[in-house]
DNA sequence: GATCTGTCTATTGTAGATAAAAGACAGAAG
DNA sequence: CTTCTGTCTTTTATCTACAATAGACAGATC
């Protein structure tokens, strides 16, 4: 296998669910602006949709025959990256396996384990590098730095080093910037699980991520916004890994958020600043709590 | 060619400084230690040194049988490793070669220019992106960011942020650190540069390299000091490419630093941040001059 | 004349192969 | 009994090959 399909697998899903909802699909050009892939691809997916008498196309008209199947679409596992794949494997295994700091990383048996190539592999510890849990020793192995207090501590100063000065550019934005209008969405969202918290105390995570890197974005710095990516991981596989008082932790972030979000709106520097100290100093003690 | 031998060819050359210093060599491990390369390596040396008549070698003893001629080194282009060779190329196009911010990069085409497989290049260009002046699109190409003004100050902004806490961890270094040992060192060499500054100003560069990373390291964190790495970086690759006014710039940096270590040494609070502001400002001043 | 389709070419993502380098282990030498 | 050497195995760095995907261009269609 040169190259996996799973941009073709994953826009052919997303096409199904289009075609579900008309009598007729747009011109390829477009179909690839909605999808976000080449026309090469767009044309795959519609020849593979006639083959399966799912459309009747002729040149511009591509004609819905039937409805699709829960059996037409491609399984969810075949349509992940392998770079996805690799980094939840790798994930797994640094946080949940027992992997002491000091443990050598072997990228042979990394890729036989996962079933890929070792370019791969490689490539995403390169990538993955950046975030300060490995390091490589030159034509040998990889080191793993390990998840452990000094790395949360280190990762938690910078973060809330970047976070005032970005909450700083945040109350003087203009009134009329997007990020505005943004800000009220998320705290919209807020209310809404808060309201019914014991159901949907699962959504924090992702708006938590939404939310954070709406401030990094004012501070108008790549590097702060870059550096972002490395706080997300962490808690993404934090999150999921710790799963313990989700509940009760989530509701109180909400809160803290909300108070967050009225301090940035009262355009206020000096409260900004306090309502991002204070929210920041409690993510800060739950990340730590969860290492021994 | 799997792997290129610049590992040994590089450890032969220094082996060979070694060997025109004794009359014989020692143990494979302690030579290995030495070079910093594996036994495997070191014997690969050591055989070659048999064949070309520079040592006798029955186990344990290894005595030197001539002196090195200049034509026994390898020649110190075949020394460089694969990488080392692929940033500079890289380098000398975007910031010499009228590299517009937007331009596309193609990883074949950068490939076939330099003479290497796409592997390296690629592998180097995921390192590479962390520093903020290219971005990839997905099954597509790069696309170059450029040196431009702004992201020479997004730079510094950070920089600065970094340095000046890293500054103020400094003066509260407990007395017997060893950096108090490393900042007397620099600062000598600071004054003897001085001393000659015009024969010597062009020692400036590594210097404040040296002297700007001990700083870092006081930060006790490991994302302070690897960003340092995109400032070495750039004001690497910025001192090779600008060149006007080197000796009184540098002359002024220098003069610079040594308030600034004189600031450190004070272990003033108050001191150590004014005299690492002030040396900023000008640093960062000096970098967007050269920016048009 | 703007947008679309058919066709063709170029580039990326990934696997597989191989030389270089690292590293493990047993027996030899001090 | 510690350190060294000889030998062997494993892993990394790099190249090449190839399917998937992007993208370009000319002619067709509205």
């Amino acid at each position: 296998m040169a190259k996996q399909n799973t941009v073709f697998k994953d826009a052919y899903n997303r096409c199904l669910k289009l075609l579900a909802e008309t009598s007729s699909l747009p011109s390829e050009p477009e179909l690839g602006q909605v999808l976000g892939v080449s026309r090469t691809t767009v044309r795959a997916i519609l020849s593979r949709f006639e083959e399966l008498q799912l459309i009747a196309w002729d040149k511009r008209k591509k004609n819905v025959l039937r409805q699709p199947r829960p059996d037409d679409y491609f399984p969810t596992e075949e349509t992940d990256s392998l770079s996805e794949i690799i980094e939840r494997s790798f994930m797994r295994r640094i946080l949940a396996g027992g992997a002491e700091p000091g443990m050598q990383i072997n990228e042979l048996e990394l890729a036989r384990e996962i079933g890929t190539g070792t370019t791969s592999v490689r490539e995403f510890l390169i990538r993955f590098s950046r975030f300060g849990l490995i390091e490589k020793r030159p034509n040998s192995h990889w080191i793993l730095k390990g998840f452990t207090r000094e790395f949360a501590l280190e990762l938690t100063e910078v973060r809330e080093m970047f976070e005032l000065r970005s909450a700083a550019r945040f109350v003087s934005l203009p009134h009329d910037h997007p990020a505005w209008e943004e800000l009220k969405k998320i705290e919209t969202l807020h209310r809404e699980i808060l309201a019914d918290i014991d159901n949907r105390y699962r959504e924090f995570s992702e708006l938590d991520e939404q939310f954070h890197l709406l401030v990094h974005k004012a501070s108008s710095n790549r590097f702060i916004v870059d550096f972002y990516d490395i706080i997300a991981i962490v808690f993404h596989y934090h999150y999921q890994w710790n799963k313990s008082n989700a509940r009760q932790r989530n509701a109180r972030a909400l809160e803290e958020h909300l108070a967050y979000i009225e301090a940035l709106r009262s355009h206020d520097p000096a409260k900004a600043e306090q309502a991002c100290r204070r929210h920041l100093q409690s993510a800060r003690e739950t990340l730590l709590q969860s290492i021994p």
